[in-house]
DNA sequence: CCTTAACCGAGACGGTACGTCACGTCTTAGT
DNA sequence: ACTAAGACGTGACGTACCGTCTCGGTTAAGG
């Protein structure tokens, strides 16, 4: 069910994923890094992109645990922080960034990408789902939305334009979804 | 100083990109649909991303004229129903997404894309403008972050959830923004 | 240890040389003509010249049988024919001057043809030992001057002067060592 | 009827030959070394090979004096030391034998090999004159005969063979003919 | 403990594209 | 009018990985 060395090849992957780019991650190079042969890995994973899939599932770089502060505020921040960290921290922002980028049009990154969002955003409803029980947000009042513009703005903000993220980056942010463009 | 067939190899490549993604788009598709030998290709552009960072450049199709439509509240649901063309709209979206995806650490196109945003956002700072003189918006308002709350929650909706956009997705979005989490 | 196809990945590689010279002789022409994709042969010969080189040590196109005809004069006259063979009648000739016209300053094309002469010359000198024992030439006598000398001059007149060989030249060269410039 | 810079074009045609060999030789490096377009280059000659063929005629390095020293053996023995020093002795040893191997098959420069060897017989012609006025020669011998002997032997030993040429070579090859195998 | 089936390493291969070099031709300007 | 500059098509170079295949050897689990 699993290759005996799986873990050395995950391991691999990850490592050239971070140091070289999705371009410079080969099967030929895991192979090699993992000592493992390059049959082995075709024998398992049909393409460069499953295995990439499967290595980004297995890891727990990407793990999150929602934050609980107490307000929806500084849930909020706190939510935006960790994206922030995700996309410029390094090792984990070499990984994610690459990923992410790697997965626009490559069908198996693009499903592990929308299951990554998916769960991340099951797990980000506790936030909204406390702040509606203490009456800090209307019932009608969109999450998912919500996520969308603050992460979206951190990806927007570091990778697209390439700049560097204030300290009050998040608490702007978060205000200016709470307080309207004040 | 440019290629005789310049205009036509600026086509192939942008052709290619939206029919194959990035890893399609090859030098020497480029070529042969052009009507170029390969060689003339790399005596003017020195590889496959500078190639593509001129020929959208070039392009038009990046175009946008920032609205006027006498509202902030309008002029940013017309820009958010733009950026939202500009990634779901083909042909147009086909090679924008292939092309944001790929300046990610592709620093030759990242610089392109940086470029891209920075006279994209020059221009949509008129619609800020006027709507301070008109008194919609607190001189504290940071237009920048609004653009990227905007433009960012509809490239993770559409490219990273892979979810359609509803039709009042920018009103609710816009909304979001300027009347807080109604 | 050997390439599934290396016999007909010489044939071409003699063919080639044969008709189109040293220059003509590609590492593609060779692929294409053995059914053999060109990274096989780079797999296993690093150079034109390499191959070239392996092609010769296999063909037997340059064996040769050293003559007894009873006679020193008789068996030099033989040896001068066959170098006058080996260099003007074709297909052995194609193959031949162009391999030694080749290896100048090839070293690997060098080394094959030095190992060629070398081979070549130990089986001459049986001629020259029986020679000796039949009295036919005194001990002091120099069996590669004399064989340079005789194969020397049927390169320079066929290949450098490019003049036909009379008839007769094997037993006047003969003549001219044996008996003096009568 | 001449480029102004021929001077130039030969000097760096002979010293790219020598340097890197025919192969090495290029047109695009003459042009480059020379100060000239090369475009002036293919305007004069139509070929690498007839280029060099010109500048090989001009070049002075290949001529040679026929010795007159009273005897046709010492006459010999310096024809001889001649052909050794043009094929040993850089730098003209770079270019006669780089030349001479690569006028092989190639008709341009093998027109001016047969021109090199015909004038250089020509003159060596004197050597044997004299030695017939002198008594020293039958007028049966055949000088060409000789001098290929001799010559080509130089060649197959020291080009093929890749020898070094003892100190007495030239003695012993001449009374080879001379005084027949002692 | 022994067998047997799953797993693996080694390595050859056809194939696509890379990025480079030099060829020899041709067009375009300038003097 | 001649020449320089230099863009170009062309062919081959040697390399990197791709994904596939065959073969023979390990390993480890279960009877």
């Amino acid at each position: 069910m699993a290759p005996r060395k799986e873990q050395q090849i995950f391991r691999a992957t990850l490592e050239l994923l971070a140091g070289k780019g999705y371009e410079g991650l080969t099967v030929e190079g895991v192979a090699e890094r993992s000592g493992v042969n390059k049959t082995t890995i075709y024998r398992w994973w049909p393409s460069k992109a499953a295995l990439l899939a499967a290595a980004l599932v297995e890891a727990d770089l990407l793990a999150m645990e929602p934050p609980d502060t107490g307000s929806l505020r500084t849930d909020l921040e706190a939510l935006v922080q960790g994206v922030a960290a995700l996309l410029t921290r390094p090792p984990a922002a070499d990984v994610a960034v690459a990923a992410l980028g790697a997965a626009v049009h490559r069908p198996e990154l693009a499903a592990a990408t929308r299951r990554f969002f998916a769960d991340r955003f099951a797990r980000e409803e506790a936030v909204f789902d406390r702040a509606r029980r203490r009456g800090e947000l209307p019932a009608t009042a969109d999450p998912m939305l919500i996520m969308d513009l603050l992460a979206g703005a951190v990806w927007l903000r570091t990778v697209f334009r390439g700049l560097p993220l204030d300290d009050d980056f998040a608490a702007k942010a978060v205000s200016a979804i709470l307080d309207g463009p004040s």
